[in-house]
DNA sequence: GGTTATTAGTGGTTGAAAGTGGTTGAAAAC
DNA sequence: GTTTTCAACCACTTTCAACCACTAATAACC
């Protein structure tokens, strides 16, 4: 399971360190693409070739559409011998990564946040809504 | 069941004792989020796997939130040779904790408090509701 | 009640691993 | 043929987890 959140800052070469307890999760290879509200998601081989089999069973007028966002921009990452990856520009310039960055671990997947972003979506989750869901939940 | 109320100073290097107590009922390893009232939630691997679970039936609209909050802020902790944990920064700031920390059994879990924001909590209880809640209880 | 044994709690040290910066050489672009 | 880019190294620093040693508190026993 991905959990933690994890700082780093990207280097003047555009390299940035990445968190070596997702790294032990994911294998040596894993994939980088475009996320949910402008961050990135980070998937391990076995996850990523899940979401490519069930936008395959999509109809043809929803996978379209999943096809350009997530294909499209889709990455093989492997990191380098200090754990460190390189982030394309496209991808950099979608989800506004700079300098600061931060790397969330969300169950199946990871996910890469320009820090101030990241800040701001925490501030802004609802602290009434947290505590409705989990009695629900019954916890 | 988890209960009681436990005091301890945080050491220069951000470590903590855990109460043996509350350790013992946990296993081993164990899990450390962001709680409600900026407090910090301490799980069992058993109930955390649980409400991972139930996050994950949520319907999409709830679970965003429950994820980043709850999956983006746990750490999984293993005590030390004496039975102290290290609180990672970010879970430090969120709980305005420095120095003095209160660990308080709550049931299926433990909650971790700067010991000021606990005794302001405790003081707001209100008598009276506590005990209208107990007559609706019969008690 | 006093003594001893055991467990809980605290402080400090050290070595491995994580993280950071810089260099080099091969390949691609011009 | 020259320049640029970038991945693969290499070297250094920092961090943190694993120990070790000690003190305080509690429980057990005589």
């Amino acid at each position: 399971m991905l959990i933690g959140e994890y700082s780093y800052n990207i280097d003047p070469k555009g390299r940035m360190n990445f968190p070596s307890k997702i790294r032990d999760y994911l294998s040596e290879i894993f994939i980088l693409t475009k996320g949910l509200d402008n961050c990135l998601f980070v998937f391990s081989m076995e996850e990523w070739n899940k979401l490519a089999e069930d936008i395959k069973r999509l109809p043809r007028s929803k996978a379209v559409a999943m096809q350009r966002f997530y294909f499209g921009s889709a990455q093989e990452i492997i990191p380098d011998k200090q754990g460190r990856i390189l982030i394309p520009i496209n991808l950099r310039e979608y989800a506004n990564i700079e300098k600061e960055v931060v790397v969330v671990g969300a169950l199946n997947r990871a996910e890469i946040w320009n820090t101030d972003r990241w800040k701001k979506v925490c501030d802004d989750l609802s602290a009434e809504s947290i505590a409705e869901t989990m009695e629900e939940l019954g916890f």
